[in-house]
DNA sequence: AAAAAAATATACCATTTGGTATTTTTTATA
DNA sequence: TATAAAAAATACCAAATGGTATATTTTTTT
């Protein structure tokens, strides 16, 4: 690794947080310096451009979600307790860094969805991996006899998500659990339904 | 109505639409007065600075919403029909100059959480009287037989809140409907689950 | 260890940002 | 219709924006 891999992989570690909480217009140049205690010369040596950072930054964010999740469905066993590995997460999501400043899909979409199509073909990208990865896994779960075979998969990958997203929203405007809890509390119930 | 109401009123009509576009800092004052037509000192004339333009275009977006939702569900006589008016007009949300850049709530609310307190008090405003609204709908229908009496509401609501924001989002991310179509197909099936 | 290459810092730039003081025009009132 | 009041336009401003050219320092390679 060198020494530019190092500053840009150390680049995107300390802005990649700014990005997700402030958006991309929201995020300054000079928000980069000061998170990495930096010279603009050697941002702008290592990045294009602004676009540049928010993207990698972006990519960072997600593969970091992803590898956080993983790690915990990994430890379990059945399809269905893999599924409860996103309720059970996000029950507590305020007190983890990883993800109290929302899911960078979410946070993302809504800014750049009309306004930035760069960072929403990534946003795209990112979601048809999470529908990706639960389609796989719910096929693995008809596979092995554990899930009903008649499930309607893109239904329930859809409401999966939009309970998903529409409770982390919840709690963000509030600033209480209550909502998220109880969209979680259903979610559970709806994935517990899917069972043989 | 005075002229100064007029030009507000005005100010606000022509740039409510680019606030939720482009969102709070992404909407310079340059776009104000370019979708105005008008100049910066008629525009600081009428509002003290960006932020009471922001606030007020929030709240003009989240009314022209409510009103028109309003609208639809006093055109219904059940609760269960009343609830409905939700998925039924988001299934063609592109198509409705109103809705097609994403509910106010959702979009504001993940800019504005970590970075601007007022606006943030204003979508918490916005979501709890739309909280409200499908509570006074609910209780209205278990006084009058209509829905389970052992219903839980708050549950329910959230839920509900859920799957719609998460619908539009999947709509927003992908610029398809297929997600928010199931995501919608479900909910009609949830809301006609509440019926005794 | 010296030289070449690469990375970083400095100093600069044009443009845009949000905002204000002042002048001109328009509106309302007597 | 003349005048006072209000509204809108003009002309500014300092600060911040994203970005670049150049100088200096650090790595790397020989």
């Amino acid at each position: 690794m060198s020494k530019a891999d190092r500053t840009k992989q150390y680049i995107i570690e300390k802005t990649a947080c700014i990005f997700n909480t402030k958006g991309y217009a929201g995020t300054s140049i000079n928000d980069l310096i000061e998170a990495t205690g930096l010279t603009k010369g050697s941002i702008y040596g290592n990045f294009e451009n602004k676009d540049q950072v928010a993207l990698a930054a972006f990519d960072y964010n997600f593969e970091r979600l992803v590898l956080y999740i993983r790690s915990k469905m990994d430890a379990k066993e059945t399809v269905v307790e893999k599924l409860l590995v996103y309720p059970e997460t996000y029950r507590n999501f305020l007190t983890n860094p990883i993800l109290i400043s929302g899911c960078p899909v979410t946070n993302t979409s809504t800014e750049a969805d009309d306004t930035h199509p760069l960072l929403r073909d990534k946003v795209e990208g990112a979601y048809n991996f999470w529908k990706n990865s639960l389609e796989n896994h719910i096929n693995n779960g008809i596979s092995s006899g554990e899930i009903k075979s008649d499930l309607n998969i893109n239904e329930f990958i859809s409401v999966f998500i939009s309970i998903m997203q529409g409770g982390i929203l919840q709690a963000k405007v509030t600033k209480k659990m209550n909502s998220l809890n109880s969209s979680m509390d259903y979610l559970e119930r709806y994935v517990l339904s899917i069972k043989k």
